[in-house]
RNA sequence: GUGGGUGUAGCUCAGCCGGUAGAGCACUUGGUUGUGGUCCAAGAUGUCGCGGGUUCAAGUCCCGUCACUCACCCCA
């Protein structure tokens, strides 16, 4: 029987044993991001709608009809956040740390992200991600280090199916000139009324439209790489020789575009082929000019979001595959305790105490259960060892280790229980 | 916001031309006095999403509604 209640549409919510997972690859992204030297950062999840407005731009989807606005008690105007970059940069110039040592000021942060659209699968309105930012330097060394982060992220849980699509979106000097030059272009077109509207607003955008109709009449538009100013066409082929370098591989997207106002230069998508319509499990770029379009100092950064619940699709469908998914969470359970008797089961919880002091992952059966139901749950709990104890193994100062895999049972002294497990499951 | 699909046991689902509810898995108990995972036996479990209509009779047909889901759009 469940509650008169349930979660609000479109929110992704983690029970156990997806919610193990959930945790394990964020702490491997933890990983990667202390290896690089990134600070984590824990953030408002909510901002003066403003910020957004000028930060992520009003003529995006996300700012004109996906946020949740709202009042607060004062009459201030309120956004749960859509993103994370423009948080991210509004704190870090806040608490200045652009000017507390050497730049770029590196920093990561997770949580979740709020969007009011139709959910549907890898699309959520409470949706996780895990954000990465370097601010305050142009070299194209920071780009390489930032798409490396979430290249080894991704190899570190196994996946092997993720494509990185590369592309430059050029900068004020030279984009603006493009945008012309692509308005013209698609004027010409004979085009729904949506998409003749976003034209005006947001040419670049209609690049990626995914109808067919709309993909065969783009054939022969004109492409950013092929406009961009010298300064950003040695930027972009300086990151793609460095990818090389490190041994990333990558597919060039002239078409690739993405939907937030602030990206400049460098701007990238991870895609995963198994997931279906919502395929994008990350994406990042540069944003030059970020920092002065919401009121800062001219800094400019590069950085990018990865879906972590895209992230968890994409490692299920591979499971289903032949390479399988490698990523492996550690177990909840190690030693499982089952006593025979109130004597016993009061021994046994300060065993299985001295167990976890030790640092075992240690559980027992509670609620006097009988042994037969007690080693359902050691067998249930997923447990390399139980350990039986009854008056008769505290009468002779030993318990008994059970293999729970191989069946082999033998007596160890209560003194030695803990370091022979703790040997045991080390090797 | 627009379109399609689906709502039956904890889970995955079957249920024909309308005749009063099923399977597999999971669960509980027993076979086993101090031993799980295998095997055998027995058992428990449902507002058939909700509301209305047609009918002697509705899980099944009709209308409405809600929820979920996939896709467009958008993006992580």
């Amino acid at each position: 029987m469940s509650s008169s209640f349930q979660a609000p549409k479109g929110v992704s919510e983690y029970v156990p044993p997806r919610a193990d997972l959930f945790y394990a690859i964020r702490e491997a992204f933890a990983e990667q991001a202390r290896l690089a030297g990134y600070g984590y950062l824990e953030l408002a999840v909510f901002e003066d709608t403003n910020l957004f407005k000028r930060g992520v731009g009003e003529s995006t989807d996300v700012v004109s009809k996906e946020m949740y606005t709202f009042e607060d008690r004062g009459g201030r105007s309120l956004t749960l956040r859509p993103e994370f970059t423009a948080t991210v940069l509004r704190s870090v110039l806040e608490n200045n740390l652009h000017k507390e040592g050497a730049l770029p000021v590196k920093v990561w942060t997770t949580g979740p992200a709020f969007r009011a659209e139709r959910p549907q699968k890898g699309r959520y309105r409470q949706f996780y991600q895990l954000d990465l930012e370097a601010i305050g330097s142009e070299d194209p060394q920071v780009d390489a280090e930032t798409i490396a982060i979430a290249s080894n992220w991704y190899r570190s849980l196994g996946l092997t199916g993720v494509r990185l699509l590369l592309n430059s979106l050029g900068c004020k000097e030279c984009r603006p000139a493009y945008r012309a030059l692509l308005q013209e272009f698609l004027r010409g077109l004979d085009l729904d009324e949506a998409t003749r509207e976003r034209i005006e607003i947001n040419p670049l955008r209609v690049l990626d439209d995914k109808r067919p109709q709309v993909r065969e009449r783009l054939a022969g538009a004109p492409l950013m790489a092929d406009h961009l100013c010298a300064a950003c066409k040695a930027h972009h082929d300086r990151v793609r020789e460095l990818l090389g370098d490190l041994g990333i591989g990558w597919e060039d997207t002239p078409t690739l575009v993405r939907g937030l106002d602030y990206y400049t230069r460098t701007t990238y998508e991870f895609d995963h082929p198994l997931l279906g319509a919502q395929s994008g499990i990350g994406g990042g770029g540069r944003y030059d000019g970020l920092s002065e379009d919401i009121g800062g100092p001219a800094l400019p950064g590069i950085g990018f979001g990865l879906g972590l619940d895209r992230t968890i699709l994409a490692l299920e469908a591979e499971s289903g595959t032949p390479q399988g998914a490698a990523f492996a969470v550690k177990p909840r359970c190690q030693v499982f305790g089952v006593a025979l008797g109130q004597d016993a089961e009061r021994r046994l919880f300060g065993l299985v105490a001295e167990l976890r002091g030790a640092g075992v992952a240690a559980d027992m059966a509670y609620g006097g259960k009988k042994l037969k139901g007690a080693m359902k749950d050691a067998d249930r709990s997923g447990a390399a060892y139980a350990v039986i104890l009854g008056e008769r193994d505290i009468a002779a100062g030993t318990a008994q280790v059970k293999d729970l895999a191989g069946g082999d049972q033998a007596a160890v002294p209560l003194t030695e229980l803990t370091s022979t497990l703790t040997e045991r499951l080390s090797r």
